[in-house]
RNA sequence: GGACGUUUAGCUCAGCUGGUAGAGCAUUCGCUUGACGUGCGAAGGGUCAGCGGUUCAAGUCCGUUAACGUCCACCA
C-alpha cells in the first residue's frame, strides 16, 4: 500500500494549507509567455463596507472555475481582484460609527473625516479579500486594487477632463434625486421605486378676479408652497378659457399662472395640474417650457425653509399635515381620497427621495449610448444568457444624463475648480492653483466627490494601467469575460462598455456572463432586515469549500435565481467524500513506486469501455465549458465520477485487483489514468479536494491547477465495447432487479444460464456477473432447459436462475405474461410510427433506423418471453 | 402601462440545435458485498400549467390564457 487516506474527508485539514502552496507557488501569478494566449477576468470589486454574502460566493466561484479551467488550459490567465470605495455607503458607515462618539462629518473636518475612512479601507477592505481566499478564488493577488487608489484616481481624471473637454460632462441647474438623509444627490439608477399607500388630496386654486375655481389634486400637498402655475391640456376645452389668466396659491396668496402643456392628461383626475417646478421632475420640465419661476421651499434635509416662517423647520410629512390642516381651514381642501403611488427611495438607504433642484455634473448620455448600443448589436460584447441584452438595450436607448455629483467626501474629488474672481472654471488633471482664464490665485477646489460607479466604469482598464501604455494593459485588455448578477447590468455593465469604447476604442469584454440572486430555502432573497442570509464562512466551515462551489455551480441554468439550502450543500459534501473514498481504495490498490498515469498495453474490455466513456465525458465538460454551461458540466462530471466509475469500474477492477499477474497492473494503470483525469476536470470546480487527491496519486507535475487540461482524443472512442458493456450492464441490472423483487439477499448466490446470440460478450461478462450479479458461476450456451427456474429476459439474452425454492410458478408465469404485455405495447408504439409512410418518408434517416433496431429488439424480446412462457404449460 | 422570467416526480431543480422525460433530496424494500452507511442494490412516483397552431414527430418551435416573480415607466 502506498498512503493511505483518513475514512472521510477534511476539508480543514485540506483547504489552508493548499491554498497557501499554491500561493507560495505563485501559481495565481500572470504571466505574459510567449504562445500563451491571454484569458483575462476582471472581479467585480466588492464593496468594503460589507463582508462576503452568498451573492458574492457565487459570482466568485464562477469566475474561478473559469479562471482555472483556462489555466489548465494553458492560457496566460489573469484574474485580477480589488475592493470598492463604496462612497455614498462606506461614508454612511463611518458617519453612523462617528455618531456613537457624538461627531458629526463637519466637527470632524474634511482631513480628518478621510483618515477614518481609510482607516475602515485597511481593516474591511482586508477582510473581504480574506473571505475570498478561503473560497479557494485563484486571483493574481500581486496586481490587487481598489478604486480609490492611485492609478485608479489618475483614470479618474483623465476621464473626467477628456469627457468635459469633449462636451461630454456638464455643470449644470437641473432638478436631481436627492436623498435627505444621505443629503447627496444620487443617479436615476440608485432610485428604487416602491408603491406606496398614500392619499389624493383635492384642492382647490381660486381664480384672480373671479369667483370660479380650478380644482386639482396632488400626492404631496406641502409642495404647493413652490407652486409657480397650474397647467391645464391645450386642447382640453373645459379650460381653454382659463388659459394665460391667474388663480391665487391658498395659503401663500401668490399670484400663478394657468398654462397650458401637453404634458397634462385630460382623462386624468380634473385635467388640471399644480407645477412645482422645484420638486418635481415633470413640473421642471414644465417650468423649463414656460419659464416659470423654480421655487426651492426645502432645505437639503427635507424641511421647510425660512421663506415660510409658519413652516420653517418642519420636515416634509410634519408640514403636510400642518398644510392640510390649514387648507381645510381656508375652505381650499375638496376632499381626500385614498391614492396608491410610486415613491422613490433612495437605494443606500431606503428613504424617500426628494427630487430638488440643484447645481450638479452631468455626464452627456445619449453619445455615448449609440456605440455602446452597436456594439453589442455587433456581436463585440455578447451577453449568456442572450435575453439580457434586451435589459441592456432597454436602459441605453432611454437613458438620460447622468448626475455623478455627490455631496460627500469619501470618493474622488471633482477635478474642477472655480475662479472666485472671474467665474470661470478651470478643469484639469493636475492641481491647480491658478485660473486658467484669468491667472486669478484665488481659486477653489469643486468640494464634491464623484458617483462612486464613476470609477467602477473605468475599472476594466484602470486596473490595468490605463492611461499609460503599460505591459498589463497591452496584454489584457480588452478582458475576456465579466461575471456579474442581472440586477447589476444598469449600474456597472452598461457603463463600462460605454467607458471602455470611449476611452480605449474597445469593448471591454467579449462575454457577460450573467447570474441569478441567491435566496434562501424558501425563495426568499436573503437579507439583513430578514435575518436568512447565509454566511458562506460558516458553511465552508461546516462543509467545506468545495461542497459550496460545487453547491452554487450545480443544479442551476444562467441567469435564473437559485435556491440555497443545506441539504443541497451537504449532498455536494457527500460527493467530496465519494471522491475521496475512490482515491482511498485506488491507493490502497498501488505500491510505491507506481509509474505515472499512462494507458497501459492490453486492455481489456472494461478498460476500453470506461476509457471511451470517459473520453466522451472529456469532450462534452469542455465544450460545456467553453459554452458556459457549468451546470451541465458539472453535473456531467458528477454522474460520471459516481454511477460510472466508482458503481460499476470500480467494482468491476476489483476482480483484477485481487489476482496477482499482469492484469492487474492493467486494471491499476487505468484506474489511475481515468480517476487522475476525471480529477482535473473536476478541478475547476472543487480545487482543494483534487489537488490533495491528485498529489497523492501517482503523477506528473508538482500540481494539478497547472496540469493540463484533458483534450478529447477519438482514438480513445471504443464504440464496440461500449455496445458490448452495455449488453452486460443491462443484463445485470436485470438479475439485480429480479432478486430484489424475490427478496433473494446478495449473499445467496446462484448460478446463472445465458442464452444469446452474443456468446462472446457474454462469456466476459460471466466474471462481471459473479461479482455484481451474486453469480456463483455463469454458463453461456444456445439452449438450456432449466425446470423451476426464475427466467430473465433482456433484448439481448435469457437467463436462467435455479432459485427453485423460492420461485412460486404460477407468479413466475403471470411476471412473464405481464412483461410481454408491456413489451408487445412498447412495440405497437414503434410500429405505429414505422408504418407511418409519412414517418418514414420525412423523418431523418438516422431515426427510422433507430426505430427500426428498436422494434427488432423487442420483436426478439417477445419471441423469447413467449418461448419462456409456452414451457411453463 | 410596458418588458422579461418561472410554471416538469412529494420538495429543489436539470433537460443545448424538436425524436415516447432525468438528477439530488424525501419515500418504500433489501444489504456488516474487504473505498465509502456522508455507503451499496432495488422500487414507487410525472396527461412536462391550460388552450390552439406548425410538424411525420413538441416539455422542446409559434400564438394565446392563467398564476407567481423580477425589472422598467413622470399620470399629477
Amino acid at each position: 500500500m502506498a498512503k493511505e487516506l483518513a475514512k472521510q474527508y477534511d476539508p480543514k485539514n485540506v483547504e489552508d494549507r493548499t491554498y497557501q502552496f499554491w500561493l507560495d507557488k505563485k501559481y495565481f501569478h500572470a504571466q505574459k509567455a510567449e504562445g500563451k494566449k491571454p484569458y483575462t477576468i476582471v472581479i467585480p470589486p466588492p464593496n468594503i463596507t460589507g463582508q462576503l454574502h452568498m451573492g458574492h460566493a457565487l459570482d466568485n466561484t464562477l469566475q474561478d472555475i473559469l479562471i482555472r479551467f483556462r489555466r489548465m488550459q494553458g492560457r496566460d490567465t489573469l484574474w485580477l481582484p480589488g475592493t470598492d470605495h463604496a462612497s455614498i455607503a462606506t461614508e454612511a458607515k463611518i458617519v453612523e460609527a462617528m455618531k456613537a462618539e457624538g461627531l458629526t462629518k463637519e466637527m470632524l473636518g474634511r482631513e480628518k473625516f478621510l483618515e477614518r475612512a481609510w482607516d475602515w479601507k485597511a481593516k474591511y477592505g482586508g477582510r473581504i479579500i480574506e473571505q475570498l481566499k478561503k473560497m479557494g478564488s485563484s486571483c493574481d493577488w500581486d496586481r490587487e486594487r481598489f478604486t480609490l487608489d492611485e492609478g485608479c484616481s489618475k483614470a479618474v481624471n483623465e476621464v473626467f477632463v477628456n469627457l468635459y473637454n469633449k462636451d461630454l460632462i456638464y455643470r449644470g441647474e437641473r432638478i436631481i434625486n436627492w436623498c435627505p438623509n444621505c443629503l447627496t444627490s444620487i443617479s436615476d439608477a440608485e432610485v428604487e421605486y416602491e408603491d406606496q399607500a398614500g392619499h389624493f388630496w383635492h384642492l382647490r386654486y381660486k381664480l384672480k378676479d373671479s369667483d370660479e375655481y380650478l380644482e386639482l389634486a396632488t400626492t404631496r400637498p406641502e409642495t404647493l408652497l413652490g407652486d409657480t402655475a397650474v397647467a391645464v391640456n391645450p386642447n382640453d376645452e373645459r379650460y381653454s378659457k382659463f388659459v394665460g389668466k391667474k388663480v391665487i396659491l391658498p395659503i401663500v396668496g401668490r399670484e400663478i399662472p394657468v398654462v397650458a402643456d401637453d404634458y397634462v392628461d385630460v382623462e386624468f383626475g380634473t385635467g388640471v395640474v399644480k407645477i412645482t417646478p422645484a420638486h418635481d421632475p415633470n413640473d421642471f420640465e414644465v417650468g423649463l417650457r414656460h419659464n416659470l419661476e423654480v421655487i426651492n421651499v426645502m432645505t437639503p434635509d427635507a424641511k421647510i425653509t425660512d421663506d415660510y416662517p409658519k413652516y420653517a423647520g418642519m420636515d416634509r410629512y410634519e408640514a403636510r399635515k400642518a398644510i392640510v390642516k390649514d387648507l381645510e381651514a381656508e375652505g381650499a381642501l375638496v376632499r381626500i381620497e385614498d391614492y396608491s403611488h410610486n415613491v422613490g427611495t433612495c437605494y443606500r438607504c431606503g428613504t424617500t427621495v426628494e427630487p430638488r433642484v440643484s447645481k450638479q455634473w452631468f455626464v452627456k448620455m445619449k453619445p455615448l449610448a449609440i456605440p455602446a448600443i452597436e456594439a453589442v448589436e455587433k456581436g463585440e460584447t455578447k451577453f449568456v444568457p442572450k435575453r439580457f441584452e434586451k435589459v441592456y438595450f432597454h436602459w441605453l436607448e432611454n437613458i438620460r444624463d447622468w448626475c455623478i455629483s455627490r455631496q460627500l467626501w469619501w470618493g474622488h474629488r471633482i477635478p474642477a475648480w472655480y475662479c472666485d474672481d472671474c467665474g470661470h472654471i478651470t478643469v484639469s488633471k493636475e492641481s491647480v492653483c491658478k485660473c486658467e482664464k484669468c491667472g486669478s490665485e484665488k481659486v477653489v477646489q469643486d468640494p464634491d466627490t464623484l458617483d462612486t460607479w464613476f470609477s467602477s466604469a473605468l475599472w476594466p482598464f484602470s486596473t490595468l494601467g490605463w492611461p499609460e501604455k503599460t505591459e498589463d494593459f497591452e496584454n489584457y485588455y480588452p478582458t475576456n469575460t465579466l461575471v456579474t448578477g442581472y440586477d447589476i447590468i444598469p449600474f456597472w455593465v452598461m457603463r463600462m462598455m460605454f467607458s471602455g469604447i470611449e476611452h480605449t476604442g474597445k469593448v471591454p469584454f467579449d462575454t457577460v456572463l450573467i447570474h441569478g440572486l441567491v435566496r434562501d430555502a424558501l425563495g426568499r432573497k436573503m437579507s439583513k432586515s430578514l435575518g436568512n442570509g447565509i454566511d458562506p464562512l460558516e458553511i465552508i466551515d461546516k462543509y467545506g469549500a468545495d461542497a459550496l462551489r460545487f453547491t452554487l455551480a450545480t443544479g442551476n441554468s444562467p441567469g435564473n435565481d437559485m435556491r440555497f439550502s443545506d441539504d443541497k450543500v451537504e449532498a455536494s459534501r457527500n460527493f467530496a467524500n465519494k471522491i475521496w473514498n475512490a482515491a482511498r481504495f485506488i491507493l490502497m490498490n498501488l505500491s510505491e513506486d507506481e509509474p505515472a498515469p499512462h494507458i497501459p498495453e492490453n486492455l481489456a474490455i472494461e478498460d476500453k469501455w470506461i476509457l471511451s466513456v470517459y473520453e466522451k465525458l472529456v469532450r462534452d465538460v469542455t465544450d460545456n465549458l467553453e459554452k458556459f454551461e457549468l451546470g451541465m458540466a458539472v453535473a456531467k462530471l458528477y454522474d460520471f465520477i459516481w454511477d460510472v466509475f466508482c458503481d460499476w469500474y470500480i467494482e468491476i477492477a476489483k476482480i483484477r485487483l485481487q489476482k496477482d499477474d499482469e492484469s492487474k497492473d492493467t486494471a491499476k494503470a487505468v484506474l489511475v489514468y481515468v480517476f487522475s483525469g476525471a480529477l482535473k476536470l473536476l478541478h475547476p470546480f472543487m480545487p482543494f479536494i483534487t489537488e490533495e487527491i491528485w498529489q497523492t496519486l501517482p503523477h506528473e507535475g508538482e500540481s494539478i491547477m497547472i496540469s493540463e487540461f484533458p483534450v478529447y482524443d477519438e482514438n480513445l472512442v471504443f464504440e464496440a465495447e461500449e455496445k458490448e458493456m452495455d449488453r452486460i450492464m443491462t443484463a445485470i441490472r436485470a438479475i439485480r432487479n429480479r432478486r430484489a423483487e424475490m427478496n433473494v439477499v446478495a449473499s445467496k448466490k446462484a448460478k446463472i444460464f445465458v442464452e444469446t446470440q452474443f456468446t462472446e460478450t457474454f462469456e466476459k461478462a460471466g466474471v462481471f456477473m459473479q461479482k455484481l450479479a451474486s453469480a456463483s458461476e455463469v454458463e453461456v450456451g444456445d439452449k438450456f432447459d432449466i425446470p423451476g427456474a426464475v427466467s430473465i429476459i433482456t433484448e439481448d439474452a435469457r437467463m436462467y436462475i435455479p432459485l427453485d425454492e423460492l420461485v412460486d410458478l404460477k407468479a413466475e408465469k403471470a411476471r412473464l405474461e405481464k412483461e410481454l404485455a408491456a413489451t408487445k405495447k412498447e412495440l405497437d408504439f414503434v410500429n405505429n410510427k414505422l408504418n407511418n409512410p409519412n414517418f418514414v418518408s420525412k423523418a431523418p434517416e438516422a431515426v427510422v433506423a433507430k426505430q427500426r433496431d428498436a422494434a427488432a429488439k423487442l420483436n426478439d424480446k417477445i419471441k423469447m418471453l413467449e418461448e419462456s412462457i409456452e414451457k411453463m404449460n
